[in-house]
RNA sequence: GGCCCAUUCGUCUAGUGGACUAGGACACCGGCCUCUCAAGCCGGAAACAGGGGUUCGAAUCCCCUAUGGGCCA
């Protein structure tokens, strides 16, 4: 009994589906990085699979510190929680790239021991005249493998002497290398297309190459989702893998996403243009709910069975699979995502939606969020709100006017549509009248006043629009008898005294 | 410049040789509803990059060209 079980677990084990996001410390979570990880951790999750986290932080130049903090929150935001990583461990830990420098070593040395690599010598300089010397002939530049045709006896000379040293691949001078991309089959190249690349450098740090292939396997990755662009390393990675003599992980290389034009990759500098958000964290800031930013970025290039465009992350795990994807780069649909979010803020509860809205009410308010949290008559208004936001940050505009001091608004916006001041002002005398004198509830005040403008020869609407600039300063708020209610009678009273003293004065100074 | 990848409405896409008069979504336009703005409902315009093949038949398969994108330099 027992020993069944656990053959059975091993068995699970052995094929356990492993997947994992990778991550360059180089700058925070962007909308790309952020794609890749999500088809990643679903592609994990859908296969009952672990998620690992795995930051490779190899190019010290470009390595940027809080970084790798801003990577996590990002990912923790949006909903993709990892099995293995830099803070929660796991068993095939450590998972940051720096601190397993010594097993890089340890593989570039072996590999040149089994004669699959070698131990270059050039400076900088002879390098760069090599270059010069090519392109002067009009060839590619690339490196001419004169390290490579060293004699054992040249190379342990100058290792004596203590001349640093990178070690290359010896790429195979002819052939053709073929490796596999699940989603677009073969991709073949000729060997001689790829030069002697370096797999470790000279202060002891591996290149991406060789640190991707020792990682990947010695985390035992079975599946590689990673961006597009690099595809054109996926035949040196097979070389690697040969050389090793380990089993190739399944890759598949996903499309990346464009800037909304279509005109290249995302790019910061190109979102800092048009203003669009582009980091997760700006995201945030603008007021996007995580699960929309999640439903949105699954959706493009990805379409589930049904071809529904709103589900939950629960549904998109049950659903996915590689074989849905669509291999072309895809412009990133901003105005999809303005509606998603709309969507998706109407489908919250209105408690919890208050809980979401509180941190930028009480930023953009000066308001602390515990008062916040216990105002009745913010409460009052928030179902009108919902309804008309498609991002959090849009609340505070439509909320403001209950916590205004006093209102600073052109009287002129007072005026009704085809009526004079005067007959404005009229209106607005006639609405105060009312307010001050029917049963303060919404039926009662909208009956009355409708009937007053009927009887005054007025629209609804001419004598609702200056009650609502003189209440709010704005023309585009909530209801209105929402407002009113919300502001009581007394503000209400005030307000439209006020919208009617200042129409006087503007009657009184022009010219007629 | 070299290598690689891709190519269906403005955008995201469905489509895997006949069910295509090419479907959906967003955006756009028009209408309804309406106290503003939204939301909602109804309707509209809008695409197989081009050229050659293969086939009885091609958005779908092959080739070329073009365009876009990625990587390297």
């Amino acid at each position: 009994m027992r020993g069944k079980r656990a053959m059975a677990s091993e068995g699970t084990i052995s094929t356990t589906v492993r997947v994992r996001f990778a991550p360059s410390p180089t700058g925070y979570l962007h909308i790309g990085g952020a794609r890749t990880a999500l088809y990643d951790w679903l592609y994990a999750r859908h296969c009952g699979g672990v998620f690992v986290l795995r930051i490779e932080d190899t190019d010290r130049k470009r390595y940027v510190p809080d970084s790798v903090q801003d990577i996590m929150d990002g990912l923790r935001w949006l909903g993709l929680a990892w099995d293995e990583g830099p803070d929660v461990g796991g068993p095939y830990g450590p998972y940051v790239q720096s601190e397993r420098l010594e097993l890089y070593q340890e593989w570039a040395h072996w590999l040149v021991a089994q004669g699959h690599a070698y131990k270059c010598f050039c400076t900088p300089e002879e390098l760069d005249q090599m270059r010069r010397e090519q392109q002067a002939r009009g060839e590619p530049p690339r490196y001419d493998r004169r390290c490579r045709r060293l004699s054992p006896a040249e190379v342990a000379r100058r290792e004596a002497e203590g001349r640093p040293y990178v070690i290359r691949f010896k790429s195979p001078l002819e052939g053709q290398v073929v490796a596999q991309d699940l989603l677009r089959g073969e991709v073949v190249v000729a060997a001689h297309t790829l030069d002697d690349f370096v797999l470790l450098k000279s202060d002891g740090f591996p290149t991406y190459h060789l640190a991707v292939v020792v990682d990947d396997h010695h985390m035992r990755i079975t599946h590689v989702l990673r961006g597009e662009e690099w595809i054109p390393s996926l035949p040196r990675h097979k070389l690697l893998y040969d050389a090793f003599g380990w089993p190739m992980p399944v890759h598949c290389h996903l499309p990346v996403i464009l800037d909304p034009s279509g005109k290249g990759k995302m790019s910061k500098r190109r979102a800092a243009q048009s203003g669009l958000p582009i980091l997760v964290r700006d995201f945030r800031e603008q007021g996007y709910l995580p699960e929309a930013i999640v439903n949105w970025l699954a959706r493009i290039g990805w379409t589930p069975p049904d071809e529904a465009e709103v589900f939950t992350l629960e549904e998109a795990v049950r659903h996915f699979d590689i074989k849905d994807i669509n291999p072309k780069p895809a412009a990133a649909p901003y105005s999809k995502l303005e509606w998603l979010n709309g969507v998706y803020i109407r489908a919250l509860p209105t408690e919890e939606l208050l809980e979401r809205l509180i941190p930028f009410l009480s930023h953009d308010l000066g308001i602390p969020a515990q008062t916040l949290r216990q105002d009745e008559r913010l409460r009052r208004l928030l179902p009108a709100v919902q309804e008309r936001i498609k991002r959090l940050t849009e609340a505070t505009a439509l909320l403001d006017f209950l916590y205004a001091e006093s209102l600073t608004y052109d009287p002129e916006m007072l005026i009704a549509k085809k009526l004079s001041a005067t007959e404005t002002l009229a209106a607005l005398r006639a609405a105060r009248e009312i307010i001050a004198t029917v049963p303060f509830e919404a039926e009662a005040l909208e009956q009355a006043l409708r009937d007053k403008a009927a009887a005054m020869g007025l629209k609804a609407g001419q004598m609702f629009s200056p009650i609502r600039v003189a209440i709010s300063g704005k023309k585009v708020t909530p209801p209105l008898f929402d407002m009113i209610l919300a502001l009581g009678r007394e503000t209400t009273l005030r307000r439209l005294d006020e919208a009617i003293a200042r129409l006087e004065r503007l009657i009184a100074t022009t010219p007629v």
